[in-house]
DNA sequence: TTACCTGCAAACAGTTTGCAGGCCG
DNA sequence: CGGCCTGCAAACTGTTTGCAGGTAA
């Protein structure tokens, strides 16, 4: 069972200890920012938000500090086929899955534990330590499948 | 039902007339090698395929290619998280998913029938009619987790 | 004090693009 | 024949890295 992160800053100076490392002003100040419920962040967004509570920061800090978070599993790195990365605070175990309407974009958050238990199970199987997952569902939803629509 | 396209030069071929293109002898040599069962390939080893039956290919052709069956449907593109994207046919119903090791990057093609089927029950639960869906499961393969490796 | 960390700018990797000539239809 | 396509190399984008000076413990 993980257990959900809920103080941030306490677990990233637990990990930083562990690892030798240090408790700068600017992770500290990456880490506010970061660390929103809900939040989700690219590295140049993270980097313009901060940049405005402190002007000096360097870019390469906040890139540094986003892989800081991904190794010690405070956030999560999701890459999406357009091109853009994003990482995402890690705190208090909200994972879901997503169903997504090919239609009409919309997009919904879901869940099921028999999945969520089988998938554990088949990395297993393969010899795989299970850590995460990503599945995305596609369909049409309801109001796609009644409403027109135009064709190509 | 999305019909699975099993003569992938023939449905190009069609899509390049509908969109005004020509099917030239890279794209044609480019296909020959992309369209294998269970394939997958990341730009560069297409790039070094191709290259071994026609050194002349320029490797933008090959970028240029997969994006096009890309559009064209008749390709999968996928993004990992180790920075490695891979294009994958779309034809005749071989569907699997990926099982990924987060430490070596080394990539498993799984399937769980019984995932198949409550996935397609949880898409449906919420009024969707499912039409494909993408699941990756990362996690740390058995090599790795016994090989040698810095700790924290 | 002594690593570690930072900002800067240069380096990098993967991908895209501009161009002059080539080829499909 | 006209326009799309190609190879080449340069451009680009997002990210990482080397370095000299700063800073946490």
């Amino acid at each position: 069972m993980s257990k959900p992160v809920d103080n941030p800053e306490e677990a990233l100076t637990a990990y930083l200890a562990k690892k030798g490392m240090k408790l700068t002003n600017q992770r500290r100040m990456i880490i506010q920012e970061f660390f929103q419920p809900e939040a989700h962040w690219t590295a140049e967004e993270l980097y313009q938000k901060v940049r405005r509570a402190d002007p000096s920061i360097g870019q390469a800090t906040v890139y540094r500090t986003l892989n800081l978070l991904r190794d010690a599993k405070l956030a999560r790195e999701l890459r999406f086929s357009n091109d853009v990365t994003i990482f995402e605070p890690r705190t208090g175990g909200s994972h879901h899955d997503h169903l997504i309407c090919e239609e009409c974009g919309k997009t919904l958050a879901v869940l099921d534990e028999r999945i969520e238990i089988l998938q554990t199970e088949l990395a297993r199987k393969h010899g795989f330590e299970p850590t995460s997952h990503r599945m995305y569902l596609y369909g049409i939803c309801e109001d796609c499948r009644n409403a027109p629509k135009e064709h190509d």
